[in-house]
Parts: structure tokens; C-alpha cells; sequence
DNA sequence: CTCTAAATTATCCTATAGGATTTTAGAGAA
DNA sequence: TTCTCTAAAATCCTATAGGATAATTTAGAG
């Protein structure tokens, strides 16, 4: 060990910073975002660890919080397998909680909001605009990001580190919900769902939905940039409203 | 330096019924309850295996999920250790928090309550009076046990289930929280911080406090079993506010 | 065709070795 | 004394092989 001491060290030191358990992470979640691995199927944790050139350990360690976000489920002595999309009901509640959680943050955003926060909403907003234009071709993906790095934001702003912390988890399973539309549900099992889930995508991209969620955002915006908080947790409630409008017609047909 | 057993005998004796890295889970979950493990404290894997006797991979994937509560904290490359108790802006949020989600869960658990949530209902209103016995005697554990059982019980009548689990993340720390008052706290690092929550202590438990937040549950039971929507959120809104005035003078002084 | 039992498969867990990084201790210089 | 730098120890992280147990499939008897 202590042989080449001085000469060799300065060099090349490996270059992991990071822990590569979070690096496993990130990329089976990357994974799950990306269709790879599909909503209900089964992870096989040695082909997982196998396919991604790394041993077992670091792979049981991203499952287990992957388990714990909501996004794999175990069962015991059987295995892990990617969770189902949301519910119709699931979605009922995550929109429900939304409610109780983000007008809320909008208000208490547009109270306490500093310089540093008004120019990070500035600039979402401007981003926005890049995202429609993308939309207007049929790409969704750059709205869908829009949209919860915007009510991330708002979240982060409001100062509530628990708001922010639990809106995030929620997000992402929206996200996900988001992205299956956005890329037109490539292996949805079951006639229905797969049929209730295209309209769903129908419903809430087609249209010009799009264009009126960015306009519902551009509300909220101003009047948190006005430091208006009854006009900002207004806003943000018809926000949500407005969008699980936009989902619920679907909803209620598929409910039958 | 090897326990006894492990390599000298092929296991053999344990008929398994459940998964191990899942009663680990639990195990180290208790410890930290316990304040075996205390806030703060380094957490070692080779220790805590040892201590344990299993091997390393179960304790892994148990303080991965327990990172993913919140109750460890990891940083690469140093290792694991407990989570700081609250601070008191954490508090703050906390109950912020519980004041947009539970006051609508009892709104909601009034609506919706069938005869068996009353049955719940009324066993939990029960098992109150024998804890107001205890805490007669000095011992706040079923005091405080019984106000997690009763949130919860609301949270999952109200049939939310997105609420419920988040209710059942945030009820965790302050569990933990209540637990440490409740016992005198016995290894606070910083002479502040144990005069805080020494303080706290004696605010929240003693004089009739305990008595008061019972009668405040009493109320809220009373609106859910009457099925009075309004009631049950008015009660349950007072009663989290009536709690946080219970902590806050301490916080308002500590923070000085 | 149905039911039971053995064989196969898959998953969980153990154990240990070795590489990488941080921490601690100590020697030498200002 | 105080500071800087080097060496050793402790700890964490990764990797791999293999055994034990539960779940599943297959085969055979009634």
C-alpha cells in the first residue's frame, strides 16, 4: 500500500463521488419514468443488477426506497414489482389532497416571497412559453416537466419544508400518471384502462388544455409576484379544479 | 470475533413466517422509539448487524427505508445516523401541516362513517379514559399512544387514502417527539434544547393539559358519530390549534 | 379429469474479501 | 506553541458465491 506514496497519489483518484446505491437509484426510477420498466411488472433484482453492471446490494438498497416512495411494491417472498398506475379513485385523492395542500402554499408563497424567488418564477413562466410551442408539435413532455417544476417552486417558496417535502412525493406519482399520457401508454394492460387512459390524454392535451393550464399558471404567477396571497390561493384552487376537470369527465365514464 | 453460532451451524431452526429485513425494520424503528438509538447518533451497520445477529444486507435495506421516512439520515460515505429532533420551525411547519389535512379529515370521517368506524370510534374513546388513569400517575405513554391511534383512526375513516398516509408519515415524528417529553428526555445534546423540551414537557402534560386534549377528542368524536361535518372540522381545527398554543410559548422562548 | 407429491425455480439471506474514503494521531517545520 | 503534512486505523461500500426456504410447475396415481 504505502509503496508509491507521493509520486502516484496526486494523479487520478477515482472519479466516484457519489454513492452509487443513490446512482442505482436514480436510474431504476429513471427506468420507471421512462417505460422501461412497465406498471406492474415484476423486478427481478438479479437481472436488475445484472442489466445494470453492478452487484446485488446496491440494488436491494434502491428498492427498498423505492418501496417507500410509492413507486415499487413488495411482497413478501415473491419479489418487487413496479406499482400499478393511479386508480381513478387514487386520483380522486391525490387531487383532493392537492387541494388541501397548494392553495395554501400559493397564499403563504405570495406573503413571504423574496427577489430571489420572483426571478425563479420569472423564469419558469418564461419556460413555459418554450414548453407550448413544443406542445403545438405534439410534444407534451416539456409542458408536463413545466408543470411540476412550477408547483414545486410555489411549494419551495411558501418556506414549509413539510408542505414542500409531501407535495413532492405526491408529484411524482402525478408525474408519472402525466408521462404515460404524454407518450400515448405504451403498455397499458387491460382494455378499459388502456381506453380510459387515452381519453384521459385526449381530454387534457388536445385542444388548446394545454395553452389554459399555462394561463392558469400565468395567474397564479402574477399574483404571487404582486404579493396578492388571497388572489394567489384563489388562483391555485381554481387551478386544480379546472385540471381535475379536465381529467374527471373520463373518470366518471370509466367509473361505470 | 464471530457470534457462536453463525458459521459453526447450518441455520436450520428458524420456520420463517415473515421477511427478515422486515422485522428489522421494526426492530431498529423500536430502538429509535426507544431511545436506544438517540436523535443524532451515529448508527453503525457492523455494530448494529452484530447486535442483531443477522448480516449486513437486511440492516441495509432497513435504513434505506428508514432514510426514505425521514427517522435516518444518510451521508455518503460517513455512514447513517438518527435524525435531530424537531426543531421548532419543524414543529411549526408540522402542525401547519396538520392544520390543512386533518381538520378536512374529520369534516370528511363525518360524512362518510359507517357502523364500523363508530364501533372504532367509540373503542378509541374508550381506551382514553384508562390512559387518563395512567397519566394520573405520572406515565404519558398511553396518553400519547392513544392520541396517535385516534388521528389515525380519523384520517383512515375519512377514506382518503392519500391523506392517511401522509398523516400516518408526519404522526411518526411527532410521536417520536411526544415520546422523548414524555420521558424526560434522557440524551439531549446542547443545554438549550433540553431546557426547551423539559419546558415543553411540563407544558403539554402536566396540569390537566393531558385531561384538556381529551376533552377536545371527546368533542370531535362526539361531531364524527353525529355525523356533523361542520362540527367534527371546527373541533378538530380547535383542537390542533389549542395544541400548538400548548407548545408554543416554549417555542416562542427558545427561540430567543 | 382431479388431486397429491416431487422437482424446479426464484427469492431471500449469509458470509467474507477487498477497494475507497474519512478520520485520527503523530512527526517535523515555522 | 501552532501549523502542515503524512501514515495508520476505522468505517463504509462493493462484489461474489453459495445455502436455505417458499412458490411454482410438472408428473403421476386414483
Amino acid at each position: 500500500m504505502a509503496t508509491k506514496k507521493a509520486a502516484a497519489r496526486p494523479t487520478k483518484r477515482t472519479p466516484r463521488r457519489s454513492v452509487l446505491s443513490d446512482e442505482i437509484y436514480d436510474m431504476i426510477k429513471a427506468m420507471i419514468f421512462d417505460h422501461e420498466i412497465a406498471p406492474g411488472a415484476r423486478v427481478n433484482i438479479d437481472a436488475l443488477s445484472a442489466q445494470l453492471e453492478v452487484s446485488q446490494t446496491p440494488v436491494r438498497e434502491a428498492l427498498a426506497r423505492l418501496e417507500s416512495d410509492g413507486l415499487i411494491e413488495k411482497e413478501p417472498l415473491k419479489g418487487y414489482k413496479a406499482t400499478q398506475l393511479l386508480s381513478i379513485k387514487e386520483l380522486n385523492d391525490l387531487f383532493q389532497f392537492r387541494l388541501l395542500i397548494e392553495p395554501w402554499a400559493a397564499e403563504q408563497a405570495a406573503r413571504v416571497i423574496d427577489n430571489t424567488g420572483k426571478t425563479a418564477i420569472k423564469a419558469e413562466m418564461q419556460s413555459a412559453k418554450t414548453a407550448l410551442k413544443f406542445a403545438g408539435d405534439g410534444q407534451f413532455q416539456a409542458l408536463t416537466e413545466h408543470d411540476s417544476r412550477f408547483h414545486t417552486l410555489i411549494s419551495s417558496i411558501s418556506g414549509n419544508q413539510t408542505v414542500a417535502d409531501f407535495y413532492e412525493r405526491t408529484h411524482c406519482h402525478l408525474h408519472l400518471f402525466r408521462l404515460f399520457m404524454a407518450n400515448k401508454l405504451h403498455l397499458i394492460d387491460g382494455e378499459s384502462r388502456a381506453a380510459f387512459v387515452q381519453d384521459l390524454f385526449e381530454q387534457y392535451y388536445q385542444s388548446g388544455s394545454g395553452q389554459l393550464a399555462i394561463k392558469e399558471h400565468d395567474a397564479i404567477a402574477k399574483a404571487i409576484l404582486d404579493q396578492n396571497p388571497k388572489a394567489a390561493k384563489a388562483a391555485m384552487h381554481a387551478h386544480i379544479e379546472s385540471s381535475l376537470k379536465r381529467f374527471s369527465p373520463s373518470a366518471v365514464a370509466a367509473n361505470k
